[in-house]
DNA sequence: CTGAAAGCGCTTACAG
DNA sequence: CTGAAAGCGCTTACAG
């Protein structure tokens, strides 16, 4: 490795003295123009890396983002989560900034201790990716440290928050599932598990009721215990013609319960998810589901963020991103 | 936010200096313990956080490693790397470090251009997970800079390497393709494409050699092109009574292809698969495959890392790290 | 056991 | 347009 090259090394090549060199390298007024460039060669020639700690402590700032994902969400198949770490990654780096994912695990959540890398001052905010307990949330109200939740929304989390329009979103389906001439329609999801799958119910009831459908509570299903592990689906006997599910991957057990019973998708019965990953990709048939953005949703969470940053006192808010619908072979027509 | 308490702020209210502070918050010789223990619990008490640009730059050490994955491993449904990227990061805490993912994208790998996240000094070093180009590596090699490559090998590459063991995984598939009775056998993969899709194949023409069976190369199959995109299977007229897939995607598509050509799996043909990710899961039959230790690369990967860290001179090395065979449904047997 | 001094590499006023 | 001085918050010798 060797020693690092610093500007007083320019500096000291060049005749010159550092602070030439730095407001050179940094664009800064009150170099002559001939001798700005002459630098900036010579940085390049000389392999200059800036150190960023030195900078970052001057001013204050990491330059860093953390990302927190709690463990359960990051585990086994699921990489809806990591996905947007990637979009987000992606994003902060237009800003010159990195993000650093840090999973939160679930005893850390439970005893309410704070990542490693807001301890250390690693990081300049914070993007929760994710639904935490209400009481990590007022733990991190208490710290009063630059915080955006992604993904969910929780009436305690007094912050930026940017959130798919699940409400609409599941409106719109069910909407469509009625058009298509379905009447007896079901849902699948623990309604008191994430607020996500409350405000998709509520779309969706807010779509039965429109059509003066009645809600069927026989055609609620739970799929998750409190903590979101998924539980064997518990059918009714008598099936609806449509099931609205509040995620891909759910829908894909079902679909996968269907078969074993012998029940044919969407000749039986239809299937519409939400989320657009994978699993709606995988089933057979595949699935008719609302896209979440996350580009989009990625884009907005870390502009808020960035703005957060620059002006501490400006009021948060809350975005929520349009999704679209993806329209696939998983729904039957029962009228033209 | 306000300002940041810091030692000085420790010290002072305590009447002691900042030196004593910071060695009582290091654990480090020269404090009494009483005042030691006060100090800690002052520190707690005033919600003091480490400044790490500080440490940093007096240390010479960022306390980050960044991990780099090229970015067609990271985009669509491919959720492999970012696993891997979820178990780094956990490991790099353990170690006191932080993970900062960089997805190299396709440009900046083509002209050779490094991550800013090396060029900012925020990283000690950094993992580059999954297969780089020679002009890459060779850049790599250049800049002499703690490297591990993780889950691929490229013998330009001068640094530390950890691997799947490709090569007995596959050859242990094959030979229990070979107890079950199978004697015509395919392949799956381009062999030119990777070096780990070159060790499976090795593995897989090592158990026929062993077995005396002729290799047909009408049963080797391309999947992909240069770049690593998949493409269209060509299937041969007359096919073998097993499949081995280089990974478990392709089986998946394999699978799929006979689905749709009403080829019954494994009835008709059996498919074996190499990774164990979520296409080993969802297809039907589910595959029997090879399950890629991603923790225990991820660990030795990180320790090595650390170790380079510790030792700039220590020579570099190659761990292989053992898969182990996933039975599931995907295998039909010939004989008992 | 405790602390004054120096320095890590940069940037920000300020003076020339 | 250019640079000397001070300071960001810590740690590392070194002295008492």
């Amino acid at each position: 490795m060797g020693k690092h090259i610093t500007m007083r090394d320019i500096a000291t090549k060049l005749g010159v003295s550092s602070v030439t060199v730095s407001k050179a390298l940094n664009d800064k007024e009150g170099v002559g123009e001939e001798l700005k460039q002459k630098i900036k060669e010579t940085a390049k020639e000389m392999g200059y890396r800036i150190n960023t700690f030195a900078k970052a402590m001057k001013e204050g700032q990491a330059y860093n983002i953390g990302v927190i994902i709690p463990e359960r969400f990051a585990t086994e198949t699921q990489s809806f989560y990591l996905k947007f770490y990637q979009h987000l990654a992606k994003t902060l780096d237009s800003y010159q900034y990195s993000g650093i994912l840090h999973i939160l695990n679930t005893d850390d959540e439970d005893q309410l201790v704070l990542p490693r890398i807001y301890n250390e001052q690693k990081v300049d905010g914070m993007l929760i990716l994710g639904q935490i307990s209400n009481e990590y949330i007022n733990l991190l109200n208490e710290i009063d440290f630059p915080i955006v939740y992604l993904d969910f929304y929780n009436e305690k989390a007094k912050a930026d928050t940017v959130i798919t329009d699940n409400f609409y979103g599941m409106y719109e389906m069910t909407n469509y599932l009625i058009q298509c001439g379905h009447s007896e329609i079901g849902f699948i999801g623990n309604i008191y598990a994430t607020s996500s799958i409350q405000d998709r119910f509520l779309g969706y009831y807010k779509s039965l009721l429109e059509h003066k459908l009645v809600l069927n509570q026989d055609y609620v299903v739970n799929d998750r215990d409190e903590r979101g592990n998924l539980i064997e689906l518990q059918l009714p006997e008598k099936l609806p013609t449509a099931f609205v599910c509040n995620c891909d991957k759910v829908a894909y057990h079902l679909i996968n319960k269907f078969h074993s019973l012998g029940i044919k998708v969407p000749e039986d019965c239809s299937v519409v998810g939400f989320d657009n990953d994978i699993y709606a990709e995988i089933t057979n048939p595949k699935l008719t589901t609302v896209a979440v953005d996350i580009e989009e949703m990625s884009k907005t969470a870390v502009d808020l963020m960035i703005s957060k940053l620059k002006n501490k006192d400006r009021q948060w808010e809350q975005v929520s991103v349009k999704g679209k619908m993806i329209h696939r072979q998983s729904v039957k027509k029962l009228v033209e």
